[in-house]
Parts: C-alpha cells; structure tokens; sequence
DNA sequence: CGAGCCGTTGATATCACTCAAACTACGTGG
DNA sequence: CCACGTAGTTTGAGTGATATCAACGGCTCG
C-alpha cells in the first residue's frame, strides 16, 4: 500500500473499500502535473477517462462564441470530475483548466469501468458522488433562474462559511474575476455589489477576507426576503 | 415475465438485464396513479425511492420564495426521476407535479439497492443514467449563464426538432407557459420573442405546433451570432 | 521601474421582468 | 346550443437590474 493509495483511502469515492482494490485504483492511476492556466482538456474532446485532483485547483468551463465565461465548478484536491464520458461515452460537455499548478491523477477509462463492475461498493460510491453533484446542478440552475445576483452572492458566502467551520470569516480560495464566473455575473456587478454589502454593514471585505458581520440579513438577503 | 417487466425492458435504464432481474424489479415497484395538477413530492421531503414515469408527465420544478418558479425538467414516459435521494440520501432537491393524468412506478430505495449491488449491469445503466443528466444539467447551466432568451428558444426548438426526427416540425409537448418555465424566462417574455421569430420569417407559430422556416438562421440565432 | 493582472468606479444601453388588461380556446353545465 | 368559467396567451407601458464600455488605481513580480 504506498502513497497514492492511502490518499485515495480518504476520498469519499474511495470510502470503504479493501486495501487490495483501493492498490489496483492505485496501479490503474497515471500522474499528471500540470502548472497554472494549462487547458487539460476542451469541450467536445474525446474522453479517456476521470480525473482526481491531488494538489492544486482546476475550473470547468463553457464559453460562450462572444469570449463571455461561465465557471460550471472549481475542484480542489480529493475531488474527482469528468466523469459523465465515462459512464455517457462521448466527449468532454466542457473544458477543464487549472487554475494553479496542480497535480492530477487520470484513471483510464478501461480500468475504471473494470474495478466499478468487480466492486458493488465502489458503485455505490461512484453513484452517490454524481447524485452530489446533481443535486448541486439543481441549486445552481435555481440560483441562476430564480435569483438575482446579489442573493446569489450572498448564498455563495454563507454556504462557504458552513464548509469552513466558521462562522463569520470568510476566505476566498479564488480570485474574486473568478468568483464573479461562478456566480454567473460580470466581474464588475460582483464589485458592486461587495461594495453595498459593506456599505450597508452586512460584512467587511478585506482583500480575499470576508467578514459577515451581519449573518440574519445575509440569511434574508439569500432568501430572496430583504434586497440590497 | 408480466406486462410491466416488458415495459421496464425497453428502457434505457433496465437495457440488457436478464428477465430474472427484470421480475425482480417488476415485483419491487409500486403502481401510482395521480390526476393531473397532484404534487407528488416537495422539495425538501424525506425521500423513498426512485419514480419511473409510464404514461402522463411530470415537472420537477423549484419555486421562489415570491412564486416565481424555474421548471427543471419535463419527465415523459420511460424515463426515471427521483434518482438522487437515493444515492445520496436525505431529501429531495425539487419538487415534482404531474402536468396531466399520469401513471407512475415507484420502486423503493432498499430494493433499488439490493438490485444494484447484485447486478453490475444495472449500476452502469444508472451511472450512465446519472452521467446524462449531468451533461443536461451542464448545457442548462450554459444557457441561462450565457445565453439570452431567444437564443436558449432557438436551442430549444432545434432540439426538439432533432429529437423528434422531423426537420421542420416542431409540436411543442407542453403549454407555452410552462416552456417560459424551462427557459427560465417569464411567459409574456416568450410570447414577445415568438412574436419576433415570425415576423422576422424564422418560424411560423400555429398553436402548439410551430414549423422551422429558415433553419440557418435559427443554427445562427441559437450560437449567438446573430441577435433577433 | 515598467508590465501585467486584478479590482474598482462611472456612464450608458438594453434586456427582460412586473403589472395590468384584454383576448382566445376550450370544456362544462344549464 | 349557448353562457360561462378557466386556463392559456398576447400586448402595452413602465421600471429595474445588469451587461458593456471605458478609464483608472493598486499590487506584484520580474
């Protein structure tokens, strides 16, 4: 059991399973390292196979014709993605970039289909990790519909404090141009609107620290029950 | 083998399995039968099983707290819904409405689970069921991300024209309002943009049936290189 | 110190939502 | 068969949110 293999033992995909399996994962995995701002790979590519992040950051993205961008997720390490060709076949439905320099694993998509069908456990598991992300898909597409972007900032801010742990402080893992992608919005609208909510003293922005100062009406505010 | 395990037989997600497998399945599912307009879950609920539509349709839908509602998806005859709590546990991201008198199947999580741990065959169909859903989702995102409102039309009416084989035919299967639903758009914004479509010589609206007359120009419209 | 990236701010344009009202199609019951 | 109610659809006027264009300030890194 070496050292891909424990750090595979405490991802969630991975939860569960013996020692041999999580070896033959391991065997089946190639390294990948790439460094900030590599494309690895682009809508509509045929698809090998999933990717694991070990270290680093990498954003899955659409891009419309006009050059505009719509950051669909950012995946950080222990989170596995592009997984649909695997299961769909086909091509990749968006293009993946890192955001930093990151290291990766690929598993083949040979291999892995192999290891699903002998472990009913790591079927399990592979289902309810894409059931996750359906579910986050279902908020993100009421987010966009039903709300403005302020609320969607706010929801974005509190749910990343539960995450944390803390309660009040906030700390951006990502640049707030990028942030702005990911909330479906203009990097401009996003100043904006950290702009009011400070103003108004609902939190404090201190470069990537944000400090909500006032959590019912960032509740309020997310809820879609108060507005700026 | 009975009438409902030939049904099941023909869907993608039962494709391939052994009759034996396919009773089983058969002898796990509870028959409902709902009038048209009836709640069948909501958001939030405890979740049981997985549904399987076999006749009538099925909105999953998300509301505003101020009424406004972004319709998910359309669910028709043959296809599965409700699969996430399942995985993943807990509750239902969305809530589910039947649009006309509908017949449905339930199966229950437990023996879901069962099947799918004793048939590998069966746990690829869902992930591989799962994975479509995610490069919907994806495509969603998308559209109400970078697209306008008559751009995400002209996507749509392109892809109901694909998918129901005729080139220029279009019989929407749903009123309009609930298609503004979809689009994530207001009803009379709709209107407005059919209005424009066939003045302008795109499409000629008749009813719910609306024929594609210039297809280039829709292709332009729906990529976003041209405006209406 | 200059170049580039990131973030902010202002002015303007426009898309689409809201509210309000009327009009149509359709099925039901008198 | 017609009157009526309901659901669906259309149109108009007004408004608000956000994208876009443009310019500038600050920070970091070579």
């Amino acid at each position: 059991m070496n050292d891909l293999s424990r750090f595979l033992a405490d991802m969630a995909l991975f939860q569960g399973l013996p020692d041999a399996q999580l070896d033959a994962v391991a065997r089946a995995a190639v390294t990948v390292e790439r460094t900030k701002g590599a494309l690895l790979f682009s809508e509509g590519e045929e698809a090998g196979g999933l990717y694991v992040a070990l270290a680093g950051k990498v954003k899955i993205f659409k891009t419309a014709p006009d050059g505009r961008e719509m950051i669909i997720h950012i995946y950080g390490p222990g989170e596995p993605f592009a997984e649909v060709p695997v299961f769909e076949g086909g091509n990749f439905p968006a293009s993946a970039e890192t955001l930093e320099d990151s290291r990766l694993i690929f598993l083949p998509r040979r291999s892995l289909v192999d290891l699903l069908a002998s472990d009913p456990a790591l079927a399990m598991n592979m289902l309810a990790a894409l059931s996750r992300k359906l579910r986050r898909f279902t908020v993100q597409v009421e987010n966009l519909a039903l709300k403005e972007s302020p609320q969607r900032l706010a929801a974005y801010l509190l749910d990343v404090s539960e995450r944390s742990g803390k309660a009040s402080e906030v700390e951006l893992d990502v640049a707030k141009g990028h942030l702005a992608g990911l909330l479906g919005t203009a990097q401009e609208t996003l100043s904006r609107i950290l702009r009011k909510m400070s103003d108004g003293g609902l939190i404090a922005v201190s470069g990537r620290r944000i400090s909500i100062l006032d959590r019912p009406a960032m509740e309020d505010l997310a809820a879609g029950e108060i507005r700026l």
